[in-house]
DNA sequence: CTAGATGCTAGACGAAGGTCTAGGTCAAAC
DNA sequence: GTTTGACCTAGACCTTCGTCTAGCATCTAG
């Protein structure tokens, strides 16, 4: 059988990730093991290396810090007998998604606000401002009678 | 009426902002315009500051860089006249939350796979192993034969 | 009177995660 | 034979965002 492995630059077009973001991982540690080498000292990725990288870009992708993915990878390096740690860090990085995934769209409503607001502002030729500072402070007069913030200090 | 503004310390506690990031924004033009001051050279925000830094609050938690939200500051400063400007940088930004929350929803699928595997996994006693590298390269005959990278090579 | 909050400025520091340079090997193509 | 393209290592460099320090002012409470 062929495809006894893959070159680097492959590896970039599969995985998006740039050579030296490829070195730069493997020397802090992110993949299984080294990257095995051709006999001119070339790295030769498996096809399990690959999904392995996959992985880690989606990891990258939704927060996943290099550190956690270097502890993923030292979990699976060291074999079976961990799978309850991995377990964990799994379902931290879910819980931390969904967690993104929650604020996405919060800010996802906001932004639609703001959109449909001005979308309507532009319609109607300008009435109104969707987001304009209230008066834009006269500059004059900035006194704001201090005993405001005196009225929340616990 | 009362509440004519707001010490740092108060916004801190409404938007979880730190005081250190609260004047970096405002050095580094992120509020619409420089906080007014009280009479000892205090800033004073007002409601409407606070709610401008909920709205970066927000996107910042959806990857809106400091200088895009500087940019969005300025056009609001500038006033009147440059809404469609906005709503484009709007939009641009929109697209980009739903392109992450779609990357976030791949992670997630990818997670619970995992995560579904490792359960199954722990449940049968340690039978199958979901994450295992194949055979673990076992170091000798390193040689992945320079035929496959070749046929690559446009 | 003095301690303790709370604020201020200016500027240094730091973590994360990439990205790029310099200098070199090797093999295939011209 | 030399040029080109893909790789290699080691290490410097950069950007983005925040945080922290130093040194000082002011107000309020004990």
């Amino acid at each position: 059988m062929k495809a006894a492995g893959v070159s680097i630059g492959e590896v970039v077009r599969r995985t998006g990730l740039s050579v030296h973001t490829l070195r730069m991982y493997e020397r802090e540690g992110l993949l299984i093991g080294e990257v095995r080498r051709d006999d001119q000292g070339r790295r030769v990725y498996t096809a399990w290396d690959i999904e392995w990288l996959g992985n880690c870009v989606k990891f990258r992708a939704s927060g996943m810090p290099l550190a956690t993915i270097r502890q993923l990878a030292q979990l699976v390096r060291e074999g079976t007998g961990n799978e309850a740690q991995r377990l964990e860090l799994l379902r931290e990085h879910r819980r931390r998604v969904t967690e993104q995934i929650a604020q996405l769209h919060d800010c996802l409503a906001l932004v639609d606000s703001k959109v449909a607001a001005y979308e309507q502002h532009l319609a109607a030729g300008g009435a109104g401002d969707p987001w304009q500072p209230p008066a834009q402070a006269p500059a004059t007069t900035p006194r704001p009678d201090t005993d405001d913030r005196q009225t929340i200090k616990q």
